[in-house]
DNA sequence: CCCTGTGAAGATCTTCACAGCA
DNA sequence: TGCTGTGAAGATCTTCACAGGG
């Protein structure tokens, strides 16, 4: 009730569906190689293929742009760059705060990938008062103290939260109180932001658990099928409606033990 | 041709749609915190707030598992903690090798998340000589000569790529020759890998630019509609099929230089 | 002919809304 | 009566397949 919405940008832009819009960023890159290679066009079954992607799909993106090709010859690789760029908004540049610098903010800070899109590290921020003045990745460490002041001296509208899911909420409703309306969230923790305010997360503990569920199904394939009836020692009550045994159940193989989500030393 | 299939686990793996695969990890996550704090059960709109989502799609995805709650009460927390933990092959330990300690690498080898979902850093694996020997997070780096025999002794079947994206491919190319199946790849390239081999990448640059193109939206909600026109003194022609000016074009704002996106520091 | 641009079909995913069990 | 489980409708996304410009 009292926590407002929670991701999603909502619907599509202005006509630009969101699947198209998650990967434009992949056609920038590959036309960004191709264009260092200084190749001066592409067909879209060789951009799909660089980009990973098939070409019906690309080619349907790129519709949703505008005709930006050349029927039987493919399309301009410099003119395609700077028309995705125009489109991501990547024509301007975008003061960017970090927020919680641990090993993980300390690699965001030091990742290329960020200036060469148009994104600058305005400043970092973090709580720990002896890690203020200290220089990470050339850029002196400032104190939560002075979060606000930054964020509206740099004019900065994008912040990353890279600290630990405990402090991730709190520091979340300070950059948006602040003037923030888009947030890229590291820590393992569910953001809640008014209306307006956009949300990305990036969940390194999920992605592998992905991975996981895919590569289990790998190995039972020649195992028939080890639904229900294997696992002799701890399957649960399959029906216990009321109180179940609180103690034992899920502590059985040594793992998922106490440590839930908000311990981790550092959020991926 | 020669490159082989690429991302995507295909289709669905047994029943269970990708799209709740997912959001499995969520709602764990969410559980977990419930479990840690005794609540015995929660109804789906609970749960549901707590994950981020709305409860019609979390009673949907969870009518993929089975029957596992009871009506009228709601889910029993631990129950449901066991059942999506089996579900997604977390009932079993990983062992996982992380290639490449820079920032990243190491960022993930201190990340306390992975051992709490049944995540195990078997190794940490460099390519630089000086590196070997030395500890991060406790754990001794090794060097890249000895990656397939380290894959092999601990029966790997996991492996996250944080190498400079130049170097990716390669180490992909040995981690699938000595039997790893499923990679987490943060190298911001396209990664070629044989059939039955899973891909998931994590790209921030990527993220960043998402979040970039709603942001832009925002700001140009009352100005008009900036499609073509504004931009004097850029947009390149419009119609420029054979041999488009090479030089010019995307330098412009002087970002998109010489960086694509290749160099980083450490790819995110 | 080659390759783009796109209507239409197909596949997925999401949301609704309510039957039905506890 | 309360809340789950789910058929069906609706919204998106993907893929097909071909019209049509260069």
């Amino acid at each position: 009730m009292a926590t407002g919405r929670t991701h999603r940008p909502a619907t599509r832009s202005r006509g630009i569906p969101e699947a198209t819009v998650a990967r434009l960023p992949l056609y920038l890159r590959a036309l960004t190689a191709l264009s260092e290679r200084s190749v001066p066009t592409v067909s879209s079954e060789e951009l799909a293929t660089a980009a990973g992607v098939n070409s019906a799909k690309l080619r349907k993106d790129f519709s949703y742009l505008g005709s930006y090709g050349t029927r039987g010859v493919g399309y301009d690789v410099e003119y395609l760059v700077y028309q995705i760029s125009r489109e991501l908004g990547l024509t301007q540049d975008w003061p960017v705060v970090i927020v919680g610098i641990g090993n993980l903010g300390a690699a965001l800070a030091n990742y290329g990938g960020f200036a060469s899109r148009g994104f600058r590290v305005a400043a970092l921020i973090d709580a720990d008062p002896t890690m203020a003045g200290k220089p990470v990745a050339g850029i002196p460490v400032q104190h939560t103290d002075e979060l606000e002041k930054i964020i509206t001296d740099n004019g900065v509208s994008i912040g990353v939260i890279a600290t630990p899911a405990g402090a991730a909420q709190q520091v979340c409703d300070r950059l948006v109180a602040a003037g923030i309306t888009s947030i890229l969230n590291f820590a393992p923790t569910v953001l809640s932001v008014p209306d307006g305010v956009d949300v990305r997360k990036v969940d390194l503990s999920i992605e592998l658990q992905i991975l996981a569920f895919h590569e289990q199904r790998k190995a039972g394939e020649d195992v028939a099928v080890p639904e229900e009836g294997a696992a002799a020692a701890v399957p649960p009550p399959p029906v216990a409606p009321h109180r179940a045994p609180p103690g034992a159940t899920a502590a059985d193989s040594g793992r998922q033990g106490p440590d839930g989500d908000v311990p981790a030393v550092m959020p991926a």
